[in-house]
Order: C-alpha cells, then sequence, then structure tokens
RNA sequence: GGGAGCAUAGCUCAGUUGGUUAGAGCACCUGCUUUACACGCAGGGGGUCACAGGUUCGAGUCCUGUUGUUCCCACCA
C-alpha cells in the first residue's frame, strides 16, 4: 500500500478535496495493473468493449454518461470475481475526422487534392496522434477503469485486417455487391451516404405545378414545348414536383392506371419543356390519384420512387446532378448549382407559361446528420451490403431473446428498423478510412476483391488493375468491433475467452447505426451473438431539457465539473434518478448534492477513525452485539441485497440510492449518533465492540459504493488500519455474509420511535437544546428501552429516564407522547398548554382510528382473507396490533390529560 | 402515415413482479457553536399520482379510451 495515501487519523482535513485526491489514486492504480484483464480460466469472464469516440472528439456528458455505466459495471464485476475486461479504443470517423483536417488546409490555402491521397493521409494521421490522446485522457478523469493495455483504434493494423476479411467474405458470399442503386449524397461532403445517416426535417416548401404539353395535340406538330403553351387547343398534362430541377431528368409522366381522368393519354407523348426531350405518359399503380394532380413526372435517376417506376418501365436514367449537385448533362443550365439552377427553370417556365401554379408546401426534406446540408437522392454506382439474409438472422436471435435489451422495449425499434432495411450503401468518396479492397482491371472491366493485394487480375491475368477509390463507411468497421478487438480474424485466447461480450451499454440514439450492424456483423462473422446484454441510456440535456449543443451553447463540460466536484461527484450525479432508456436532464445542483455526499462518507469515516482503537474489522461475538448494532447490521444486509437486486436488472440508479439512503440516514444519521455514548463510555470492551461494528459496517459500505464513487471509497480505504491492497479488488459485499436480526431491529424500532417523537414534540413546544428534561416510559416491553436509555437521553436530549409498566401518579405539568410502543411523559411544567395537548391526542386518535378502520375492512373482507398472500395479511394483522395499541395509549394519555 | 416514450410535491425525477400512511434531491419554513461533517444536525409544510372508464379483495403500478407532450422511423411526387 502507497504509505504516502495514509495521512494518520489527525492529520484528516474536515472537507475532502477530491482534486488532490484522483489524479494520484488513478496513477496508482495504473502503477499496480488492476484494470488489467487477462485470459483467466479460473474465473469467469466479464467484458465490456468501449462504444469507440471519436478519435479527435472533446468529452462532453454524453460520454461521461455512457462510460460511467461502463465503469461502474466492470467495478462491480471485478470486485465480485469475474476477470473483468473493459476494452477502450477509438474509431476514426471518416468523415469528421477528414473535415476537420480539411478545414485546417483550407486555413492554409491549400486542399487535400491539392496535397493528393498520400500527402493528405499522412496529414490526418499526424492529426490523429496529436489529438487522438487527449479524449483518452479525458475518459481516464473519470475513473475509468479501462484496461490500457488493451487501446484500440478501428483504423489499426488489426481491426483493417478485420475489416478486410469481413468485406472479402461478405463479397464472396453475395452480400457485399457493387450496384446502381439511388443513394443519398451529400453535396457539401461530396460523397454517398447510408439512409441512417439521413435526417429527415419538416420544411416549408413549395409545391409548383408544371405543365407538360402533349405532343402533336392542338394541331400542333411542334417538337417545341413552348409552341403549345399558348396554342388553343392543346393539350397538356399538369405534374407537381418540389424539386423542379429535377424536371431535366424526367424520362416519363405517371398515372394510375385507374384514373378515369387520364386513362386517355397514356402511351401519348409528351414534350418535356426546357429540353424538349419527347416522354411517354405511363400507367403505374404506384400514383396516388387523390394526391396533387394525379400525374407524377418521373425522374429516375433523382428519386427513389422514381428509380423503381423506371426499373418497371425500361426508362432511362438521366444523371442532371453532378455530386456536388450542380447541373450537368447538356443543357443551358449546366455549371449552375442546383438551387440556383431551380430558381432559372423556374423563371423560364413560367416566362413560357408553363408554370401555372406555387402552393406553400410542408415536407420532409433529408439532411446530412454530419453537416446537415439538404441531400440529393441520386443514382450512382456504390458498394451495398445485402440487408435481407443478415437482417433475418439478427430478428431471430433478438426477437428470441438471444441478446437481451434493456429496457426492453427496445426490441420493437430494433424490429422496425431490421424489418424494413434497405440495402447499406457502405462506399464513401473519401479519403479517410478503409479502402475498399476492390480492383478493376482496365482490360476485361472485371472486380477483383482480394485478401491480399492483388498484382493482378484475377479473371484475365492482366497487370492493369486500379484499386477502387472509395473508402467504407466508418460504421462498416465499428460494426466488427466486439470481435475485432479481440483479435479476430486471428483465433485469439483473448476472442477465445472474452466473446461473446457480457454487456454493451450505449444511448440508444445508435442503435440503428452501430448496435444493429453490431448484431449482424456478429452472428455472420462469429456465428455467435456480439454481446449478451445491451443496456441503453438516454441522452443528457440541459436544465431547460435541451439537447446540448455546440449551436446553443449549453453544452457542459465534464472536465470543468470534475474539477469543481471530483469525478465522483459527478458520477453519482449521473447514476441516480436515472433509469435505462430514459433521457435525463443535469442539474449543476445535483453535483453539489453529490459532492456533499461524497464529503458526508469523508466525515464519517473521519470520525470512525478518530475513534479507533482497534483495527479489527470482523465483527464482534453475536453476545457483545447491542440492539443498535443489531439494528444497522440488519440494515447494512437488506441494502446490499437490494443493491445486488439492482445490479442484476442493470438498475443503477435505483443501486446507487439504496446505498445514498443507507449511508447517509441509516449509517451517518442514526447508527454514528447512537454509538456515541458507547464510544465514551469508560467500559474499554464496550468501546471496542463498537468500534468493530462501527469498522466492518464502514469497510462494507466503502466496498459496496467503490464501483459507482471509486475515487473517494480507494482514499478512505487507504487511510484505513490493516487493510490490504486497494479497494477495487476487494470482494464485492455479499448479502448472505452480513447477520441480520430482523426481530431485534424491529424491537429497537421502539427506541427510535421515541427519539423520533420526542424530537418532534421538543420542536413543535419549542423546548430549548438546553433544557434537558427527565422522562418516564410507560410500557408493557421494558427490556426494549432499557437497551436504548443512553442513546435516548444523547440523541432525545433527556436528563434521567425511568421505565415503567405503570403510568405516574401524577401527571399535570406532563407533555404525554403516545408511540405504538409506549406513552412518554415529559414533565414540562409550564411549557405544557392543557388544552393544546388535548386537541393534539384528539388529532392523533382521529387520525389513527381512522387508519384502523381501513385495516379493519381488509382483515373483515372475506375476499382479502382468502385471495392475499400470507405475507400481506400478516403485515395488515400487525398494523392491526399497532394501531390497536397507539390508540389505546393515545386515549389513556388523553384521559389523564 | 407507422412506432415508442412520458404525464407523480414549487422544480427535476425514483417508485423493480399490483400489497401498509406514495419517496429522494433541490427549493421553502422553524430551531440548533449537539466534542465527524454548516458541503452539517433536528423538526416541518407541500401530492384528488393528467382525465374517464375497466379488471382485481386491493391500482401510481395492469387493460381500454381521451387529452397534452417528447422522440424515432417513413419514398406521397
Amino acid at each position: 500500500m502507497p504509505q504516502d495515501f495514509n495521512l494518520g487519523a489527525d492529520a484528516l482535513p474536515k472537507q475532502y478535496s477530491p482534486k488532490d485526491a484522483e489524479s494520484r489514486i488513478y496513477q496508482m492504480w495504473l502503477d499496480g495493473g488492476y484494470f488489467h484483464a487477462r485470459v483467466n480460466p479460473d474465473k469467469k469472464p466479464f467484458c465490456i468493449v468501449i462504444p469507440p469516440p471519436n478519435v479527435t472528439g472533446q468529452l462532453h456528458l454524453g460520454h461521461a454518461f455512457d462510460e460511467t455505466l461502463q465503469d461502474v459495471l466492470t467495478r462491480f464485476k471485478r470486485m465480485q470475481g469475474f476477470e473483468a475486461l473493459w476494452l477502450p479504443g477509438t474509431d476514426h470517423a471518416g468523415i469528421a475526422t477528414q473535415a476537420k483536417v480539411e478545414e485546417q488546409l483550407r486555413s492554409e490555402g491549400t486542399s487535400r487534392h491539392e496535397l493528393g491521397r498520400e500527402k493528405f493521409l499522412e496529414r490526418v494521421w499526424a492529426w490523429k496522434e496529436k489529438y487522438g490522446s487527449k479524449i483518452v485522457e479525458q475518459i481516464k478523469k473519470l475513473g475509468a477503469s479501462c484496461d490500457w493495455e488493451r487501446e484500440r483504434f478501428t483504423m489499426d493494423e488489426g481491426c483493417s485486417h478485420a475489416v478486410r476479411e469481413v468485406f472479402v467474405n461478405l463479397y464472396e458470399k453475395g452480400l457485399i455487391y457493387k450496384g446502381s442503386r439511388i443513394i443519398n449524397l451529400c453535396p457539401k461532403c461530396a460523397t454517398a451516404l447510408s439512409d441512417a445517416e439521413v435526417d429527415h426535417i419538416e420544411e416549408d416548401g413549395h409545391f409548383w405545378h408544371l405543365r407538360y404539353p402533349v405532343y402533336g395535340s392542338g394541331g400542333v406538330s411542334s417538337d417545341n414545348a413552348t409552341d403549345y403553351a399558348n396554342a388553343p387547343g392543346a393539350e397538356f398534362v399538369t405534374v407537381a414536383t418540389t424539386r423542379p430541377e429535377t424536371m431535366l431528368g424526367d424520362s416519363a409522366v405517371a398515372v394510375n392506371p385507374e384514373d378515369e381522368r387520364y386513362t386517355h393519354l397514356v402511351g401519348k407523348t409528351l414534350v418535356l419543356p426546357l429540353t424538349n426531350r419527347k416522354i411517354p405518359v405511363i400507367a403505374d399503380e404506384y400514383v396516388d390519384r387523390e394526391f396533387g394532380t394525379g400525374c407524377v413526372k418521373i425522374t429516375p435517376a433523382h428519386d427513389p420512387n422514381d428509380f423503381e417506376v423506371g426499373k418497371r418501365h425500361s426508362l432511362p436514367e438521366i444523371l442532371i446532378l453532378t455530386p456536388t449537385a450542380v447541373v450537368t448533362g447538356g443543357t443551358r443550365y449546366d455549371g449552375l448549382p442546383r438551387f440556383d439552377a431551380r430558381k432559372q427553370i423556374l423563371a423560364d417556365l413560367e416566362a413560357q407559361g408553363l408554370l401555372i401554379k406555387t402552393e406553400e408546401h410542408r415536407h420532409a426534406v433529408g439532411h446530412c446528420s454530419r453537416c446537415n446540408e439538404t441531400v440529393e437522392p441520386m443514382v450512382s454506382e456504390q458498394w451495398f451490403v445485402k440487408m435481407e439474409p443478415l437482417a433475418a438472422k439478427s430478428l431471430d436471435c433478438v426477437d428470441n431473446g438471444g441478446i437481451k435489451f434493456v429496457p426492453e422495449r427496445f426490441v420493437k425499434t430494433f424490429d422496425n428498423w431490421m424489418n424494413s432495411a434497405r440495402d447499406w450503401c457502405i462506399s464513401r468518396q473519401l479519403w479517410w478510412g478503409h479502402r475498399i479492397p476492390a480492383w478493376y482491371c482496365e482490360k476485361c472491366g472485371k472486380i477483383t476483391v482480394s485478401r491480399e493485394d492483388p498484382t493482378e487480375c484475377s479473371h484475365c491475368g492482366s497487370h492493369e488493375i486500379k484499386q477502387d477509390e472509395d473508402v467504407l463507411d466508418t460504421w462498416f468497421s465499428s460494426a466488427l468491433w466486439p470481435f475485432s478487438t479481440l483479435g479476430w480474424p486471428e483465433k485469439t485466447p483473448e476472442l477465445e475467452y472474452f466473446y461473446p461480450t457480457s454487456v454493451l451499454v450505449t444511448g440508444y440514439d445508435i442503435l440503428f447505426f452501430w448496435v444493429a450492424r453490431m448484431i449482424f456483423s456478429g452472428l455472420e462473422q462469429m456465428g455467435e451473438r456480439p454481446f449478451e446484454t445491451v443496456l441503453f441510456h438516454g441522452l443528457i440535456r440541459d436544465e431547460q431539457g435541451r439537447k446540448m449543443s455546440k449551436s446553443l451553447g449549453n453544452g457542459v463540460d465534464p472536465l470543468e465539473v470534475i474539477d469543481e466536484y471530483g469525478a465522483d461527484a459527478l458520477r453519482f450525479n449521473i447514476i441516480t434518478g436515472n433509469s435505462p432508456g430514459n433521457d435525463m436532464r443535469y442539474f449543476p445542483a445535483r453535483c453539489e448534492a453529490m459532492r456533499n455526499f461524497a464529503n458526508k462518507i469523508w466525515n464519517a469515516s473521519r470520525f470512525v477513525l478518530l475513534n479507533l482503537t482497534v483495527s479489527d474489522v470482523t465483527l464482534p461475538p453475536e453476545s457483545e452485539l447491542r440492539a443498535e448494532d443489531k439494528w444497522i447490521l440488519t440494515k447494512l444486509h437488506d441494502t446490499i441485497a437490494e443493491v445486488l437486486t439492482n445490479f442484476d436488472v442493470l438498475e443503477l440508479g435505483i443501486a446507487a440510492n439504496s446505498l445514498y439512503d443507507f449511508i447517509w440516514t441509516g449509517f451517518c444519521d442514526w447508527y454514528i449518533e447512537l454509538v456515541k455514548p458507547r464510544l465514551m463510555s469508560e467500559d474499554a470492551a464496550e468501546k471496542q465492540s463498537c468500534e468493530r461494528v462501527l469498522l466492518y459496517v464502514l469497510t462494507h459500505l466503502l466496498k459496496a459504493l467503490h464501483p459507482f464513487m471509486p475515487f473517494i471509497t480507494e482514499y478512505v480505504w487507504q487511510q484505513l488500519p490493516a487493510v490490504d491492497g486497494v479497494i477495487m479488488t476487494q470482494e464485492y459485499p455479499e448479502a448472505d455474509k452480513i447477520p441480520r436480526f430482523p426481530e431485534d431491529a424491529r424491537r429497537f424500532d421502539a427506541v427510535r420511535d421515541a427519539i423520533s417523537a420526542i424530537r418532534t414534540r421538543r420542536a413543535e413546544m419549542n423546548v430549548p437544546q438546553k433544557m434537558q428534561p427527565s422522562l418516564l416510559i410507560e410500557t408493557n416491553s421494558p427490556e426494549d428501552f432499557t437497551a436504548g436509555i443512553a442513546q435516548i437521553k444523547k440523541l432525545a436530549g433527556i436528563s434521567e429516564i425511568t421505565v415503567s409498566s405503570t403510568a405516574p401518579s401524577e401527571t399535570a405539568g406532563y407533555a404525554v407522547i403516545a408511540t405504538a410502543a409506549a406513552k412518554l411523559y415529559l414533565p414540562l411544567a409550564e411549557l405544557v398548554d392543557l388544552a393544546e395537548e388535548r386537541a393534539r391526542l384528539s388529532r392523533e386518535i382521529a387520525a389513527a382510528e381512522k387508519n384502523l378502520a381501513g385495516v379493519e375492512g381488509k382483515l373483515s373482507n372475506e375476499q382479502f382473507m382468502s385471495k392475499a398472500p400470507d405475507s400481506v395479511v400478516q403485515k395488515e394483522r400487525d398494523r392491526l396490533a399497532e394501531l390497536t395499541t397507539l390508540i389505546e395509549n393515545l386515549k389513556s394519555a388523553l384521559s389523564r390529560t
């Protein structure tokens, strides 16, 4: 044990200052190698892989939440004797990281294209080296017990190897394919996105009604749409669109086959304005007759539905936008950015009399989840993962309980998504990421996909091959995280031992991005689920319930909070009062409360240490245990049992709350106060037995609390005499090993009730602290009270106590208090107002009788008696007895007043 | 359009499979140099558990509906 932590009892300051302690303690843990987990056949494994934060990211409260939960679980399991591995690492975060470096290049007046791919990647790696360790250092400040020796990065050699293997494997199985499909393009990021990376946001837009002339109608035989505009008999179809610029790529107009208004037009030819291209009118079920004009312009290259329609009718796909959303395709609008083109096209159509109506229209528009730019759906050659077979396996696993979701309701969310997931677009037109291991042959045009970089085309043997320029979606590599980090595709002992991992802890916001993809990847590659349980948590919001965001400036820096209140306070704030899957608001005031709690523990420990003359952490024999000892031990037992139960169901907030309540109310407010008379007594044996109980309870609560508040518990532990090593490797308390005396505990409540009742009465009657009246206790169970004489005196401010089975002969000038077990007589002379006493007693009688009536009602109800479980009936019987004596006591007190 | 959550004290939230008198923190009121702690101690006020039905011996808890609110998914041009 490092000596410098033990300050000696004399030197313990009144206030705990986490700032001094935390970094030194963390270093001590690191030096001791306590976070390192190894393959250990003698122990059961427990493993959590961290949701890897972005390598260039900054720690925010969301991370703090996520990582605190993981650390609590890991520390708990470690103390329970599991070989607990919390495997840390970071994510290369393709778009985000590349964007940051590109921004830096811009400020230097250059660009990635000017630099070239190789030089650019060097820059990103340099950036990663510089900033990648920052977030790791920040996570350490939280007290995270990660096995840093196993830290991974999604683009390190091993992960890259795993990515390569999975890609080739899926390609060989036909589950990865290259194809021309409608994808979402972010013009700003200039890359394809997956569906999951598009946010649909309601926006006010317009619905423009355009007229397309029917070729040859009205006796006009012109190829030019404008010639029809003013021709008297010319016929038109009117289409409504929210993106008029896409009309440049129209290849048909569709109507519903059942729509009589238009049946005569089906098969006719239209002249597409501005381009004067001829397009057909087709009939397709897809068209909703009720919506818009009932005529839909079909742009197969720029709309997912139109794409499908186009396929059905073999329509040409006419691409009219570049990857940066500039018009292309050989019209006079070429070169115009999409929204400029929109304006120009509308103006031109209007001038030609072909724009006939503009409506306000609210609709959902896709935005890039990274940069918020409006995305452009367009047809493009990309790589896809075929979802159907993977989804089927995943649904089978999750729906049959193969992976447990906490809370369970997310299974439904998962199912909904999996059931409707379209193929996953995995190629990105970026440079930072895992480059797609596909080579194109210049000669035969075929694709070579290979585990090793090929030197020749696998089809024709040509050496003229070129690797695909694109990289993979970042989530492709994170999807492999639970096994790639354990060494897969090598058959490592770690993989064998720790896979499947135990719990995955993450926010529900990345269920689709990450959790779902890990599930199908694990099932597909490992043939086994990647984790047994997923614990979902919510978002941390600000005091007003808003999302924390840069633009609002309402973000809270966890490091500042740690600096001010300590990591333990932040952790406890986050853990308590939150249940799985729910969002929570962050209140700085709660951190203060938890800081106070840490200080409470500190001072309780100080109290114990300052009084300590023994170093025995075992309990004295039962014969030496006093009533209050049995009471606190029983409470400790029950608390530990409750904590363990809640750990089992991952209700960490409830577990933490039970400990808070036990420590503050049970241990500090009651037990320590109750024990003070004994500690001050001359009787050495009495004093020592009491010290041993104090020390026993203190060590237990410290251990029980350690997963939640690792720093202060460790710090105090280091002050205790005769303890070995560090607290974080101690055995977690087991309820069964803590003795329990429920009957004694219940009887001791007579003493606590008396103390509380006297205190309340004193407050009501404004009896000053200095005034220490004597007390006469009239009771049928005097032995329950004689055990607590000294305690009642000290805690209720009483000078002398007489315990008797009979009432005093003269009760004038006495305040009489009735409890369930006794009548308490306090000679308070002139302080006593008889009329007030009578009124109060009458009120109490009325209240008690009302309760009694309820209890009697139940007990006389045959249905209740026959159907309610015995324990519930017994509770009611006890309650009946208690209320009956209470009422007797109150009535006899009243009759004497 | 589909799905999910939430509605409990002035505020923020707990309340595990239905079972005494519904809890905590903060805020509020009263008193306290009680030899661990004022980051404290003791006492106190404050809730028709959104509303309406239903199931049950018993409902904050389960069911149905209503209202309000939040979120997720979705290709109505």
